[in-house]
DNA sequence: TCAGTCGACGGGAACGATAACATCAGCCCC
DNA sequence: GGGGCTGATGTTATCGTTCCCGTCGACTGA
């Protein structure tokens, strides 16, 4: 900056105003300034910039898994909302584990970004303490967790399942399944899972037909290899609930390859509304949880929280669509 | 960091030597610094330690898109490489828009990380200079580029398509299509059909059957759109080969909707390896890529160039294997 | 004409760590 | 016993911006 500043003639003070767009530079210096950075090759540096100013432009963002197109859509919605605002995000992954989330939670902080979105409200009580002690917004998402550690932008995982299983009895079945995942570490599966036995036992019947797929998330193949199992354990089933539209597809699958009928042997209903689920024949009744809304409103509580610091916690409940297609009648 | 010094009855120091596992401080004092900044809430600030000591600690990388499972794959690779190395990853995506990468280019440096790795080798000509001026290990990848900037990890996806084209060739198909988006936005997807006209003339055949399926990427939906549009307009294909396998499993339920025979009537092939292309019915015919592969030689390559600042370019070749399912008989 | 205002710009200190060098006690070994 | 070495710690200056305050000339209006 030093040089460049010497280049044009001027004081490096001038220069950092000329690369901040507000500040009171003539627009001839202004322009004399981009030009000489641009012909020294000079970039501008955020990590000094950062360090004085005390703003990194950073909100740090943690999803369970990058390879899921739900959660990337709920990035992109962020993202893009975010970027007007001059915020970028700090990505990390947890792999659907709230150890590792811990301390990636960490590591996110070091940076000093100007906000967090979690997804899920489910953490170790370090982490809690360390979103807590941090003071800066916290956004937790594709949850409505009981004890919020901030702002809340999700929604009733066991509620929506509800809806499908409300969905099915109407449409006559009683011999309900659900597929998903075995172990407790995708908490958003779990969640599923209660709300589909909470659902059943509201409705009086039968909520014992679960089947555990192995370690979450469940893929298309553990999805087909449950539905293998339930064919051949529970072959009375009239309809199968899955934690997700992979897993339903996969189930989808190995009903084509045993010949069995969809939905006229079997119901199978998805969760997610990826785009398999309104591709595949027969297309597939799935929930829609509006994954780029919640981004989107995070992004919006964000601005929201930065503008007036004080804000109170903000609680915004996203309502996911049931979505009715040929999978269950 | 004063305060935790204090605290301990040290220097500000020999907390910063505590926190950073390196370097000499007796376990006891390294136990009462951690101890200390736990109980006082404090979290290390890598903004100060950035600009002290030059080190980021950040790889930048550009995707086209996060919501791909291929390039969410190749992060993925990197990602868990370059953990152990203490390097994180700082992403941003171009909507497969080089103007964006540009720009894109030119935020990310100015975080000055360590290295760089944008997916392709084609830029604007301006995002070639930030490259070259950058100081940095650039990466390409997924591509071959002619003219590459730096290191390479990728493969020719002209080549690959090629493969394909000589599987159906073998197979005994002559009159064979190709479904991709119809702008050079995607230049990945060009590449590709690039390859397909390379090959086909190679064989002597037809290789006029383009279908253009809208702006890049195309999904499931635009693929079946395509294959509905192939199969009005060129009724006697006997081949269809996709830009993705997205694409090949939207042409594919067409295909169901209209009880056309797959591979029976028309062989269908994808690019991609997607897990839907070894779960649907008929599973498809695709090409390997190696994703995660890729991230994890770029991250090698990283570690290599940051160890020996001299290194020279190095090119590593990916070779995608072509999958032959039951799509293509 | 002159006080008041405003826009454009400069000087010096500071953000919170760490590199580089200095110090110092304890130990080893001839 | 003294020189040399090693491990643990302290001191000072510094990374590249920006905050805070100040200066200076031009313009305005009575």
């Amino acid at each position: 900056m030093q040089d460049v500043a010497r280049a044009v003639g001027v004081s490096p003070m001038t220069v950092s105003r000329a690369f901040r767009n507000d500040a009171s530079v003539s627009d001839k210096t202004r322009e004399a300034v981009r030009q000489a950075a641009e012909a020294m090759g000079y970039v501008f540096d955020s990590t000094a910039s950062t360090l004085r100013s005390q703003r990194t432009g950073f909100v740090a963002v943690t999803i369970p898994s990058i390879n899921n197109a739900n959660f990337a859509e709920t990035v992109r919605g962020l993202s893009e909302a975010l970027k007007p605002q001059g915020l970028q995000i700090l990505l990390g992954t947890t792999d659907y584990d709230i150890q590792n989330e811990e301390e990636l939670i960490e590591q996110l902080l070091r940076r000093r970004p100007e906000a967090i979105v979690v997804t899920g409200g489910k953490h170790t009580e370090r982490a809690r303490r360390l979103l807590e002690n941090a003071a800066i917004p916290v956004i937790e998402t594709w949850d409505l967790p009981e004890r919020p550690l901030g702002h809340v932008v999700g929604f009733s995982n066991a509620a929506a399942v509800g809806m499908t299983v409300d969905h099915l009895v109407a449409h006559g079945a009683t011999r309900i399944a659900f597929i998903g995942g075995d172990a407790d570490r995708d908490t958003r599966g779990t969640d599923r899972r209660l709300g589909f036995i909470a659902a059943m036992q509201r409705h009086g019947l039968d909520a014992t037909r679960l089947i555990a797929a192995g370690a979450p998330p469940i893929s298309m193949r553990e999805g087909a290899r449950a539905m293998a199992r339930l064919l051949e354990t529970l072959p009375d089933t009239q309809a199968v609930i899955c934690v997700s539209d992979l897993s339903a597809f996969g189930a989808l699958s190995e009903c084509q390859r045993r010949g069995v009928a969809v939905p006229g042997q079997i119901a199978i209903a998805g969760f997610g509304d990826y785009e398999i689920a309104g591709t595949c024949v027969p297309a597939l009744t799935t929930v829609n949880p509006f994954p780029h809304e919640i981004g989107r409103k995070a992004a919006e509580v964000i601005a929201a929280a930065l503008a007036s610091p004080g804000l109170p916690p903000q609680r915004a409940a996203i309502s996911p669509g049931l979505i009715a297609r040929d999978s269950t009648g």
